[in-house]
DNA sequence: CAACTATTCAATAGAATTATTGAGTACTAG
DNA sequence: CTAGTACTCAATAATTCTATTGAATAGTTG
């Protein structure tokens, strides 16, 4: 093998791999089914695309083994195949806040829907025990993975459970992500009834990569 | 703006920039360009493509804003625009290395043509006094960045300049990177001549990666 | 076993990506 | 000012990617 060939196999090899996680709907499937494994029919409702077309957005992903598949019944549940897919996402979002602006224009008009406070990050509450840091995914994403002093009320049921929620500390919210609008909710819910609240921006896999995992 | 809206805008625009950099002679480009700024032509006879075609990858790279010029006469030259980008594409490499046994195997086979000791990493040697670090990339290469250690002697010199090295200390050899093959040639000249050595995978800028720069 | 559910497969048309070619532009040297 | 160098632009054909549709398969339930 020459050097000519040694370095295009190389770099084909690695492109198949981006080009796989280069579509904005396998990009928002990477970064939900990063929160646990979801069965097709999940994906497809969370992503509101077709079944058939989740399905073979997933073949894709699959094929570049950046997913891998378990069976109950008959579902099939997707999940990331390790940490290195969101890991390398996680870098290509961060490349793009920093090169381009769009993203963050996109989010900063998206926040004029919330009443806007500033947002936290991980290492601004490492070391604080007077905040309430309350987890507003679903119980099972919760359950599969999540943030050791946080309490779990989604937010689908958090209006029916705010007695629960200590009136005297601040509350800080997290949810999926950056693009998960459930935290920023979370906060407007909060602020009706009187409580402190503020969220925060990145998941908690971002906390776990960024505290060297 | 609707949820759907914004999540639509969001992962579309990220997956442009991943658009961007989904390509082998892109990859490539980026890869070579990360050792310092160069010009259209240099580039072109570097991947082995067109110059006409060299030119239009890295208009798309510019589209995206992950390369940047400067003019010097009527020579273009290409830069990264920032380390996010040369950290997006590290961060890309190691998952396909971990995800897909493919790239490993060929370089695996690539290696064969070398008379082969093992590699080296930055973290091998950090603490090692007991070592002489060869640049062994091209002199402006170095002038732009380089381990601080570290002598040149570009690949091109090295039989000339045989002498400058030291018989009593083990040689480490380092060029480019991971698919750049200056680094075993260096090390197959210097056994051939007596010498001690071993080269390292990694890049420089590797380097300066991982020591949280 | 029949009806049903969840997923995958196959075919397809429209859109995007790619390398090539040749022409066009901007700068430099003589 | 002319010739030459370095690069960009525009047009194109071949390939690849994408969402949609409808059919096919695998597993479950009654």
């Amino acid at each position: 093998m020459d050097k000519r060939a040694f370095k295009n196999r190389i770099y084909s090899e690695i492109s198949s791999v981006a080009k796989a996680i280069s579509n904005p709907n396998r990009l928002e499937i990477i970064d939900f089914i990063a929160n646990g494994a979801k069965s097709v029919e999940d994906i497809a409702l969370q992503t509101e695309i077709s079944i058939a077309n989740a399905s073979q957005h997933l073949q894709t992903l699959k094929k570049e083994r950046l997913v891998q598949t378990t069976k109950k019944g008959n579902q099939v549940f997707y999940a990331l195949s390790s940490i290195e897919v969101y890991r390398a996402w996680k870098s290509l979002r961060e490349l793009t806040l920093s090169s381009s602006s769009q993203v963050s224009d996109i989010m900063v008009d998206m926040q004029e829907n919330f009443d806007y406070d500033s947002s936290y990050h991980w290492n601004d509450i490492k070391e604080r025990k007077d905040i309430y840091l309350l987890d507003v995914r679903p119980e099972d994403e919760f359950a599969q993975n999540h943030i050791s002093r946080a309490t779990s009320i989604p937010l689908k049921e958090l209006n029916d459970r705010l007695t629960e929620i200590p009136k005297n500390k601040l509350i800080i919210t997290y949810c999926r992500g950056m693009f998960c609008l459930m935290a920023d909710e979370a906060v407007k819910i909060l602020h009706s009834n009187g409580f402190n609240a503020r969220k925060i921006e990145e998941s908690a896999l971002d906390s776990q990569i960024d505290s060297g995992l």
